[in-house]
DNA sequence: TTTTGAGTTGTTCGA
DNA sequence: GTCGAACAACTCAAA
């Protein structure tokens, strides 16, 4: 009698290397059935957005490349994961399933009643982690409680350790073939007409292969700079590495390793560039300790008194902002960045984040929401988290007082334009000093560069000044 | 329980 | 041009 399958059930860890569910699946020697499930309907779980839906695709293409050199097949299904789970088990007559552990409030109630369920039919269900270095409830105030201030809670996550050593990727699996699948093309997760993923072809290679590729190039070429370096968008310093941690074709493990593997190379990156590179990693830990601990980040001021914040209604406004026509160019390079390539650099989504909350005065969720569906890493934890802290309701969050001067950040930290002239050919006549305040530039110098301000670049939605009395004036209010 | 020290990323103003 | 202070106290975490 043939030995009964596994079933390897694949979410957000879509890799074979540093893949422990998978690794121990290849050690039982029974066969493997690998699975991916589009669940798009399961009650409390969010849909993807556009962007990450494009991520998707590339990443199961290669993933399923990658289980077929193997000797396995990918599995494609698609439903509600507590219907089809227990279907495809006695479908297949698996007794033993994997998968990795996934965090948000209604992923883990799904997995937990999924387990029960499983178990109680006499199914063996193993769960592992990779998705993060540190379990959410594993790090602890000395108090037992949970942190909201980041820097103690690195010190005491990192003395847990973060250095071991990634697992290997299985040599090969024993597949099992016949299992029905979807084609993965039929559920449509990429745009054909019209093709606005065109640009994101172009920037990005889905897939693990692509993320080791980028992971290497980063450690050995532009983490060296990386601590001043990863505050200008007009240069190559930042890892990019946030989509492929979003699908886990890395393990944060991984990156890590990498990082530290190069800190005592000569010539290569200061031990500040790999700790400051290092604790941005954290920064997503934090950010998953933060949803464990306050599953409704994504919707609710961690802050109460936020409750009562006068955000403002403005359509036009957020159209504006969305379209990347605000008429302050770093805040319109980043938006249009946002939409033609499904990322903007870290130092810019600050700035635009900042520019909705405290010069627009809308509410946090609207950008949350626009993040959700454009970015490729658009990820809950790191979303929500982030938008929180830029508005201050969140956990060790920025003082209300401050706020980003959209020409001020071009000044310093793309002081030649050479960004913005990227993002909003429009201006790419004009001069650093000249292209990140084209209202003050004299109408001369302007149309000399081709720009007609309100004709083919528009005036600016907000002056600088008196929005940043209105979010003063606003913010303090909250405090009383 | 109370005390103490500290906390990602800025801007503006006036000396 | 440079530099320090104000912005606002407040809450967190540990001793």
């Amino acid at each position: 009698m043939d030995a009964a399958p596994v079933l390897v059930w694949f979410r957000n860890d879509l890799r074979v290397s540093d893949q422990p569910a998978l690794s121990a699946a290849a050690k039982t020697g029974q066969p493997i059935i690998t699975l991916y499930l589009l669940d798009e309907v399961s009650r409390g779980t969010r849909v993807l957005g556009g962007a990450a839906r494009w991520w998707l695709a590339g990443s199961l293409r290669e993933h399923a490349k990658k289980m077929k050199s193997l000797g396995a097949s990918l599995v494609l299904r698609r439903g509600e994961a507590l219907k089809i789970i227990p279907a495809i088990v006695s479908e297949t007559k698996t007794v033993r399933i994997h998968w990795t552990r996934r965090y948000g409030k209604a992923e883990e109630a799904i997995d937990r009643a999924l387990a029960e369920r499983l178990r109680a039919e006499g199914v063996e269900v193993h769960v592992y982690s990779s998705s993060l270095l540190h379990e959410p409830e594993d790090v602890e105030t000395k108090a037992g409680g949970p942190f909201r201030i980041f820097t103690p809670y690195m010190r005491a996550a990192q003395a847990k350790g973060d250095s071991k050593f990634p697992l290997p990727a299985p040599k090969e699996l024993r597949g099992v073939t016949g299992i029905s699948s979807d084609k993965l093309e039929d559920w449509k997760l990429e745009p054909e007409k019209p093709d606005w993923a065109k640009d994101m072809l172009v920037a990005w290679t889905r897939g693990e292969d692509g993320a080791h590729a980028r992971l290497r190039n980063f450690v050995d070429e532009e983490l060296k700079g990386y601590a001043a370096g990863r505050n200008r968008p007009d240069q190559d310093h930042v890892s990019r590495l946030s989509p492929r941690l979003r699908f886990g074709e890395l393990s944060p493990r991984q990156v890590c390793h990498a990082a530290y593997s190069v800190a005592g190379r000569k010539s290569g990156p200061s031990t500040r560039d790999v700790d400051k590179f290092i604790s941005e990693i954290y920064w997503r830990e934090f950010s998953y300790h933060l949803l464990h601990h306050y599953p409704d980040l994504g919707t609710k001021n961690l802050q109460s008194r936020f409750d009562r914040f006068p955000w403002r209604k403005d359509l036009g406004a957020l159209k504006s902002w969305q379209r990347g026509e605000t008429g302050y160019p770093l805040v319109d390079a980043g938006m249009r960045q946002l939409w033609r390539t499904g990322w903007i650099h870290n130092r810019v989504r600050m700035v635009v984040a900042s520019f909705l909350v405290k010069h627009l005065l809308i509410d946090w969720r609207e950008g949350e929401r626009w993040f959700w569906d454009t970015l490729v890493d658009a990820d809950l934890a790191n979303n929500a988290a982030s938008w929180q802290w830029v508005a201050g309701s969140g956990a060790d969050a920025a003082p209300y007082f401050r706020i980003f001067n959209p020409v001020t950040q071009a000044e310093n930290f793309d002081p030649e334009g050479k960004y913005v002239r990227e993002f909003v050919p429009e201006l790419a006549n004009l001069r650093g000093g000249e292209i990140y305040k084209p209202w003050a530039t004299p109408p001369a110098t302007l149309s000399s560069a081709g720009v007609i301000l309100g004709k083919n670049y528009p005036k600016p939605i907000v002056d600088h000044t008196k929005a940043r009395e209105r979010a003063l004036k606003a913010f303090k209010e909250t405090k009383d």
